[in-house]
DNA sequence: GTTAGGG
DNA sequence: CCCTAAC
């Protein structure tokens, strides 16, 4: 089912290129981006981008992935969300041409599925409807931080993003743009579309947007976005309607009045001219990329999106039991069940930062250790409890560092990289079992650095076949960095840590169990054969750049294993018999593989004892450097 | 930060 | 796979 899903988010997609086909002949271009509950808009990390890309690219394969469960369990964590009509988040596409096209990949298809005369009717392209289900109190209390970041580096083409619903008001002009759209999409097709025209007039003359019932919010977010919403939540609609007719996600949800379709915040922060008349240029010109941090008294929010992301997988997770979340329900009941069991911190400068050079570090490839893991998880958690958040979030101005995706150049604050940390398991998890194939440069280091290239690459090839757990392995052929991968794979790492922890001593449950593959174990072989044993990290970075979950400790473990196993397995008692042959799941080790592992570790032995000769006769230890021998301290 | 080695 | 001493 999720993989229908998936597929109606391709079909969906290729509607939008059809569309844009018909409707001129500029390229499609998408843009992901995550919209957050309360509406703002956070720029994909790297990560993100390509991972999605991924799901795309790879969706016919998907039902092959040896561990579908952890596939429903992406879509079903991440994305059940949005099956409500107060998701948290999800993802959107938006054509950078400035055409709406935002797109979610799954649970909004599944709303339109479900209920299809929910919330986003008309939009062609399944335009993301986040529905902020958390109260607005939560947002003041936790210090729910948006930075309100909108894109804007990219200066020298008009394809800023367009961002948001702020986007779908402008989508009002266009609508009947958009409905021929919803009529052409071959995708699943978004029926209900609302037939009476909105009530414009209930954004005209000067009306306070305090004084509005539900129900003529309700108009005038239809007025406003040319869709309706059943959403009752006044504060929601107040600040959704603020965002649209200002194009900004730097709203307030209270005290604004509308005048003449413009907002006049009580507090005259701003008035931001209406996208009314507007041409679509000027509108991209307004969601320039600024990443504000909001005044104080501005409910708004702390840039430690990571906090919701625990939530939203509580959430998440709440749901797959069954558990109902209304709207309404209190944060209250959230916030218990989550101070039950994690602590929460509150979101300091230094936090960020922090977790900003985590991801540096990851960028480089390194990993962080387990200890420091925990320590972010820490952080992570008390963030979450403490009720001070806003104090800071009010009046520290955020760094924002230049990044770059999806072709645009933004800036982007330390706390929506720090998304990178938030927990997702299931896409991550998924995404682990599925390791992108190795990027040229990777391969070219793994071909290149046995003397048995071929012999190499034909056991890629055949294990492939032999091996279940590595049906998955060769399909995620898409572009990616080393770095990237190296981030990615760090943030899976860091994901399985910090949300596997139940409660163990530290808090941290043991990362997830991950058998070897049978191509693990020849590029660890492969590359102690090049490196030489003990050149654990130089082995990861150059060998497993594509499966970064197995840290240095891990490729030193298992060499350490294999080194046993070629020790009892090979030796004339045991010979031919499998020791652990009661387990058919397991695969064992070839003995072709152990022979060599054997080798090189009687190799080894030989250099540590020459080494050992060597210094210890005083000579030079030119010798030892020679093949890895790096064991004798 | 990395490695080695015990658990 | 975890932990930690040693480097």
């Amino acid at each position: 089912m999720e993989v229908d899903t998936l597929q109606d988010a391709q079909e969906t997609k290729n509607g939008g290129n059809d569309f844009k086909e018909n409707g001129s002949l500029d390229p499609v271009v998408y843009q992901l981006v995550r919209v957050e509950g309360d509406g703002t808009l956070v720029p994909p990390t790297e990560d993100e981008v390509l991972q999605i890309e991924q799901f795309l690219d790879d969706k016919v394969d998907l039902p092959s992935i040896d561990d579908v469960g952890n596939v429903e369990d992406f879509f079903t964590n991440d994305c059940m969300l949005l099956k409500e009509p107060d998701f948290e988040e999800g993802y959107s596409e938006l054509e950078t041409n400035g055409e709406i096209h935002t797109q979610q990949f799954d649970a909004d298809l599944e709303v339109d599925r479900l209920k299809p005369s929910v919330d986003s009717l008309d939009i062609p392209s399944k335009c993301t409807v986040d529905h902020d289900h958390k109260p607005d109190k939560l947002n003041t209390e936790q210090g729910d931080n948006n930075i309100v970041h909108q894109d804007n580096a990219s200066t020298e083409t008009p394809k800023s993003t367009v961002l948001n619903d702020s986007c779908s008001a402008e989508k009002e002009k266009t609508d009947a743009c958009s409905r021929s759209v919803n009529n052409s999409s071959t995708g699943p097709s978004v029926s209900g579309v609302t037939s009476s025209v909105p009530d414009f007039s209930i954004l005209r003359g000067e009306v306070c947007l305090d004084n509005l019932t539900i129900r003529e919010l309700q108009e005038a977010f239809r007025a406003t976005f040319g869709r309706e919403t059943t959403v009752k939540d006044k504060l929601w609609l107040k600040r959704r309607i603020t965002m649209g007719l200002t194009n900004s996600c730097d709203v307030q949800s209270s005290g604004c009045v509308v005048k003449d379709y413009k907002i006049v915040c009580k507090d005259a922060k701003h008035e931001l001219p209406t996208i009314e008349g507007i041409p679509k240029a000027e509108v991209e010109a307004t969601s320039l990329v600024r990443y504000q941090v909001l005044g104080p008294g501005n409910e708004r929010d702390t840039p430690s999106c990571s906090y919701y992301r625990s939530e939203d997988q509580q959430r998440s997770s709440n749901r797959l039991k069954g558990v109902s979340t209304d709207n309404d329900e209190s944060e209250g009941t959230l916030q218990d069940e989550q101070g039950a069991a994690k602590r929460l911190r509150k979101p300091t400068k230094r936090y960020i930062e922090e977790l900003s050079d985590t991801e540096t570090l990851g960028s480089t490839g390194k990993l962080s250790s387990p200890g420091k893991m925990a320590a972010h998880g820490e952080v992570l958690l008390r963030q979450r409890v403490t009720p001070l958040q806003e104090v800071d979030s009010l009046s520290i101005t955020y760094p924002t560092r230049k990044d770059t995706f999806g072709g645009f150049s933004v800036h982007v604050p330390y706390a929506s990289r720090m998304r990178r940390g938030r927990p997702r398991r299931n896409f991550i998890s998924f995404l682990d079992d599925d390791p992108p194939v190795e990027c040229p440069e990777v391969q070219m280091a793994v071909e290149t650095m046995s003397g048995k290239d071929g012999e190499h690459v034909n056991h890629k090839n055949t294990e492939k076949k032999g091996g279940h757990i590595e049906t998955a392995e060769k399909k995620g052929g898409h572009i990616e960095t080393a770095d990237n991968k190296e981030i990615h794979s760090i943030e899976a790492d860091d994901i399985c840590r910090s949300d596997a922890k139940t409660k163990t001593k530290r808090g941290f449950k043991r990362k997830h169990h991950r058998a070897w593959t049978l191509s693990e174990v020849l590029k660890l072989v492969d590359g102690v054969a090049q490196f030489g044993p003990g050149k654990w990290s130089e082995i990861r970075r150059l060998s497993f750049a594509s499966y970064s979950y197995r840290t240095s400790v891990d490729l030193k473990d298992k060499w350490r294993n294999l080194i046993r196993a070629s020790q009892t397995q090979l030796s004339p008692e045991n010979d031919g018999v499998c020791p652990r042959k009661s387990n058919p799941s397991i695969i064992p080790v070839p003995p072709a593989i152990l022979l060599r592992v054997k080798e090189l570790a009687e190799l080894q032995s030989q250099a540590g004892n020459l080494a050992a000769a060597i210094k210890f006769s005083g000579q030079s230890s030119k010798v030892a450097q020679g093949r890895g021998s790096s064991g004798f301290l």
